[in-house]
DNA sequence: TGCTCGTTTGCGTCATGGTGCAAATATAGA
DNA sequence: TCTATATTTGCACCATGACGCAAACGAGCA
């Protein structure tokens, strides 16, 4: 999350990490499966992980590989399992350098609730 | 953003708020119009900021909807144009609350660059 | 009222990506 | 080596959503 703003402002939230990110928990599947994730702090296997919602395990894989290409969880291969886990302190140092970004860019549109 | 963890934590993940949040911030062209829109810092009609990118206004007034619609942006209508302008500290305080939620829950996963 | 400008909406098209199934790969154990 | 289990990958299908164009809507002005 790089916090150089070549062109304007916030331009950090068009570099490749961001849009990754963003990409990566715009989808509720794989949003349930990084709350499953979060249910145990700490690791899961893809079958453990695949509890969570009444798809395919292959579907559950192919969304921890987006998962961890974004940078959200980590794998660890032991035995002939995979370990999957959240990033728990990458990921939110990446939301937090957005809200920072922006704030910074757009010092405060403080508001009266309307929309 | 509801903090109440009624399942599992972090379950506010998946409330429609969080939801919502993620879906109109993963498309490029929505990132782009965002971008542009913190770039003037203030408002900015629907023909300005669809000088961002190489796409039709109706497509831009959409988008700047669905940003409207997650809480992204605000629109305030003044004559015949509409001024759209970002909601900063409302989506600086989600994304927080988010990377709040996450730590919460699963305290710390610190590593040493581990993928 | 009639015209113009700015914005939104209806609709058809097309690309992207989520999904399931089956096959391939990898690892542990007999 | 052969088998069983865990995971990933190839492939085809289908739903969703982004897009452009044209028409509709709304506000200001002559």
């Amino acid at each position: 999350m790089t916090q150089t703003s070549k062109y304007a402002c916030c331009s950090g939230l068009r570099d490749e990490a961001a849009s990754q990110l963003f990409k990566a928990l715009c989808d509720p599947t794989r949003m349930a499966i990084l709350v499953r994730l979060t249910d145990c702090c700490g690791e899961r296997t893809v079958s453990s992980v695949a509890e969570c919602c009444p798809i395919d395990m292959s579907v559950v894989s192919r969304h921890l590989t987006t998962l961890r290409n974004a940078g959200v969880v980590r794998a660890v291969k032991r035995g002939k399992e995979v370990f999957y886990s959240v990033r728990t302190d990458a990921l939110a140092k990446s939301l937090r350098a957005i809200a920072d970004e922006l704030e910074a860019c757009c010092p405060s549109t403080k508001e009266d609730s309307s929309e």
